[in-house]
RNA sequence: GCGCCCGUAGCUCAGUGGAUAGAGCGCCUGACUACGAAUCAGGAGGCCUGAGGUUCAAAUCCUCACGGGCGCACCA
């Protein structure tokens, strides 16, 4: 509990009213205004119970409450309380320097499995991958900062009936050489025409069906060549995820726990879940919904069966205390059928079993779509992004050292930031102007500010032993301005916002908290001189802005966004 | 038809049941011979989709409409 914390405003008047501490911390809250106070009492609901007026209630509570590190007023119905900044400021702040973002590790000796990223092999990292892999990529940090072992897995879509339509069309119109000098494209294009050739084409149906049996049947050729398209495909996607400095612990695609499924089907089948249902073998998960298949009629696997048999693996081999899927909204159904079905099977593990799903990504109004080749590359964004930032850089600081290093991780910065600004759920449409946007609420103007504080740093040589030295920094005589509180008032609820973000795996808390830090910190370096000739000014306002500095590139870190020194 | 998600400024979005609903972009006015102007200060811009209800108090909770998106058994 820090000096600030509103626990200790909750207690006092708890202790003077009678009343539990914890109905009363309930009630708290910020006023809506900074000058009101900093935190807030309605005595509306008293005032109910004692049947007296809450403006009464409130105007004899501030002036009978014994006082401690704050002062308390009476606002109408409320019941104001506003600390002593000057008291209270430089035991914060001394703290904050000391200690750097301190998180409660309240994941130690937990571990979650991640499952996120996803891409389907023998198709181009589109912007359709980006809420998967960088949604993902930030609850992987921000779960990691609270302490959890986190296993992340890259579960490759390198299975199933899309894969025995890639069989096809490379058995029909595959070029071997086109597909040596770049797989991924030559892949997609056949997998493109395929389907634009089905529809007055029978045919191919069957062949990419008969393909899937091949393959599922161990068939040499149709293994050979998956096992190239696979591989092909990977390495792709590791340059795009070197980038994005995304990681994984494991990428283990939906192949990797097909040998799992027939005991999957036999230990379903002995437990008398399996049913034969038009043909299909499926397990019955509800009155409310539909049943979960998993066996297709023509005997090949299907995806229910696959995550059913990747659970069970994940959990014996790790023993995670939570599972997280990091998969579009779109697919809730079936999350909720899979897990329904763990649950028949007797796992009490299934509850904790989450699906953290996310909005779509459109294109002029519509779904973006790969089998008509409809889609916008991840690649070329990140590409476009860059190069635009290049061109800034040239045009501003044209004498800038590395150049073209900071203008990948500004560029790649604006896009990781663009896509985890919001929350989740929410559809983005895309739009070049808004990805290409590096001004306002973006990650280049959270980057700005943390080099604007460093360049600063590096100026006056601040060491926090000189804070520390200081033994009266703020004072009568020199009251902590409303722009100081502001930002310190940001910057403490930093903690907390990363404990929330995580338990409601939304990376957004954190960048909003990034982009409110940095709004009160550009607010106060416009009105404030930092480096004033007075020495006491000088040194409590470099504290303020170095531990400003640590929050910012704490958190572009946890949303997986570097944060050069200078840009 | 059923289920889930969304509906807040011209646009993109914040907004733990509480006070006068906030940002960014765009538009208008200003600030670089003081620390980095990818910045800042100010202005204009709102029936929080609509109607009921719960509550001392609703953008927020509950119903019902309306509008948009996504699902609804052998794709993933």
């Amino acid at each position: 509990m820090t000096i600030m914390d509103a626990a200790l405003i909750a207690q006092a008047l708890a202790d003077f009213l009678g009343l539990p501490v914890d109905q009363i911390q309930a009630r708290l809250e910020r006023p809506p205004r900074q000058d009101w106070g900093d935190v807030s009492y309605p005595c509306f609901e008293l005032a109910k119970r004692w049947r007296r007026s809450p403006q009464d209630i409130a105007a004899e509570l501030a002036a009978t409450l014994p006082s401690g590190t704050w002062t308390a007023s009476a606002a109408g119905g409320y019941l104001n309380f506003a600390w002593h900044r000057e008291k209270v400021l430089p035991g914060e702040l001394r703290r904050a320097l000391q200690k750097g973002v301190a998180l409660p590790q309240t994941g130690t000796g937990k571990t979650v499995v991640l499952e996120f990223g996803s891409p389907n092999v023998a198709k181009p990292i589109s912007m359709g991958n980006l809420f998967p892999t960088i949604i993902g990529h930030a609850l992987s940090r921000m779960y990691q900062a609270l302490g959890w072992k986190v296993i992340g897995i890259n579960h490759l879509g390198d299975w199933g009936s899309q894969f025995g339509k890639v069989l096809a069309a490379y058995h029909r119109w595959g070029q071997e050489e086109e597909v040596r000098g770049d797989p991924v494209n030559a892949l997609y294009r056949l997998y493109v025409h395929f389907h634009a050739e089905a529809p007055r084409d029978p045919g191919l149906g069957r062949e990419a069906q008969a393909w899937l049996q091949r393959l599922e049947g161990g068939d040499l050729e149709a293994h050979r060549l998956w096992r190239w398209f696979v591989e092909a495909s990977t390495d792709a996607f590791l340059s795009t995820y070197a980038r994005l400095g995304v990681t994984f612990d494991h990428v283990w695609g939906e192949s990797f726990y097909k040998d799992r499924i027939p005991d999957v089907v036999q230990q379903l089948r002995s437990d008398r879940l399996l049913e034969t249902s038009q043909g299909a073998q499926v397990v019955r998960v509800g009155d409310d919904i539909p049943p979960c298949i998993i066996v297709k009629s023509d005997g090949t696997s299907i995806y229910a069966a696959r995550d059913v048999a990747a659970a069970i693996y994940r959990y014996e081999r790790f023993g995670f205390d939570q599972m997280i899927y990091v998969v579009g909204a779109e697919q809730t159904l079936h999350f909720t059928q899979v897990f329904r079905t763990l649950k028949r099977m007797g796992y009490p593990w299934a509850d904790n079993c989450h699906h953290v799903g996310f909005g779509l990504i459109r294109l002029e109004g519509r779904k973006m779509s790969s089998r008509r080749g409809d889609v916008v590359l991840l690649e070329d964004v990140l590409d476009e992004a860059v190069r635009r930032v290049a061109a800034i850089i040239d045009g501003k600081r044209p004498r800038l050292k590395d150049k073209a290093r900071i203008a990948e991780v500004v560029g790649v910065g604006a896009v990781v930031f663009h896509g985890l600004k919001n929350q989740r759920m929410r559809d983005l449409e895309f739009n070049w102007a808004e990805v290409l946007s590096f001004e306002g609420e973006t990650g280049p103007y959270v980057q700005y500010t943390q080099a604007r504080i460093h360049s600063l740093m590096e100026k006056a040589q601040f060491q926090p032993q000189q804070f520390f030295q200081i033994p009266e920094p703020w004072g009568p005589e020199h009251p902590v301005t409303t722009l100081e509180w502001e930002l310190w008032s940001a910057l403490s609820g930093y903690e907390n916002t990363v404990v929330q973000a995580t338990v409601k795996n939304e990376p957004f808390l954190v960048a909003r908290r990034l982009l409110d830090i940095s709004q009160s910190f550009n607010g106060l370096y416009n009105n404030q001189r930092i480096l004033s000739d007075d020495i006491n000014t000088r040194i409590k306002l470099l504290a303020l802005s170095d531990h400003t500095g640590q929050v910012l590139k704490h958190g572009l870190n946890l949303l997986g966004i570097e944060a050069p020194d200078t840009m």
